[in-house]
DNA sequence: TGTACATCAGTGAACGCGCGTTCACTGATGTAC
DNA sequence: TGTACATCAGTGAACGCGCGTTCACTGATGTAC
């Protein structure tokens, strides 16, 4: 018996089980992890199916292709962002200034905190798999839970009118490329902390800008 | 004659050279062909050497393996967005205060008018094959740009002091952010102006950042 | 409750393909005398 | 200037490989009567 085979192969661990019972989630799962361990490129359908313990042509009967795969592994592992921002925010409740600013130091922390941790899994979020169609920016939870924290910030008066319209969009574009610079070895991880620093401070208080 | 082998084959254009005269280079400039045209992930060494006019082996008497290949067209890859942004500084001298902000923004847009116009180019550059070792942002061409800039609108007054350390790397991030989120879909290409302004104005004046 | 049968979700062999790389080779070039 | 020869930079056939995908199949499941 293979190491693979001697891997689950149902929910409910019964072992002569030929069918999966959950296949699908299976492969997405699997997907998910071999991409994070060698990046999108590096992984094929045949591995991802050998390692659930099933024959790569089990996996048709869930996605249509590799890329249906893959691009669904790329909406989960957007989803496994927002889940990994929403608990870095999840113990700092309270309405208090401060209270507030930590919840959106949390928030950049955390964009940058899993980039950090699962490089290959936030490349595929990004990249060309999950870009485009279906894909809406607005209605994303990261650019809501964002959305919520720069409304609190702004109503402790911590966001200059000037700065106020397009202060999503400038912390997104910053933080986003923080955590780009930092994976391709660009930037050291120390520099999130002053980035954000940095970006509270120029939300505060912001002259006129010269024509 | 294939189409292949009609592309010429060396510098003096001698059509019966056995000897290429510069593959090296040739192989270079090819590959960055196909990258900027297909995502680097869709190249190979094959395609870039028969385009070339050459059989696949010849190359290896220039690059022990692929993935060289690809590191010195990733490098090469970033010495045209600092040639393409240094391009954009060049009709933009004088030493007013106009001057110097044209510049700044010059060097913003022109980051992100490469990645647009070279987005699998632009990927490579700071993918993998770029990234870490002999990579490095101080020594780079982009970077001491951004320097040089900074330096000028400081001396202007356009920096706050408080504002003035992490300059560099805010912006430099902000800007990467931006490129990469047009790039993904994720933003659209009217929104760099925006951001490069509030970026002006963050840094023209900054209050005291709160605990 | 038992049986017939349609449907679902697997198997495993096979396909053709293009890939990176190696190897023995050979034509062209440059240099020493 | 001519010749011998080492070196350089190509060729082309071959290698083994893993890939995505297809296909005819079959075991398991669920439903109608």
């Amino acid at each position: 018996m293979s190491l693979a085979r001697a891997l689950p192969k149902n929910r409910t661990g019964d072992k002569s089980a030929y069918h999966h019972g959950d296949l699908s989630d299976a492969l997405l799962v699997e997907a998910k992890r071999l991409v994070n361990k060698y990046g999108v490129e590096n992984i094929s359908l045949r591995q991802v199916a050998v390692n659930v313990g099933v024959s790569p042509s089990a996996a048709y009967h869930h996605f249509p292709d590799k890329e249906s795969l893959l691009k669904a592994a790329a909406k989960s592992a957007f989803e496994d962002m927002a889940d990994f921002q929403e608990r870095a925010l999840q113990d700092l409740n309270g309405i208090s200034a401060l209270a507030v600013r930590r919840r959106f130091r949390a928030l950049g922390q955390s964009y940058v905190g899993f980039a950090k941790k699962n490089p290959h899994l936030f490349r595929l979020a990004f990249g060309p798999y999950c870009a485009g169609e279906d894909m809406n920016r607005e209605e994303s939870r990261p650019w809501q839970m964002l959305l919520a924290v720069l409304q609190e910030l702004d109503e402790i008066g911590d966001i200059h009118p000037g700065m106020r319209a397009y202060a999503e969009i400038l912390i997104w574009s910053t933080i986003h490329g923080t955590a780009n610079l930092i994976l391709d070895g660009l930037l050291p991880v120390e520099t999130v902390d002053p980035v954000i620093q940095s970006l509270e401070l120029a939300l505060k208080s912001a002259g006129k800008v010269a024509k």
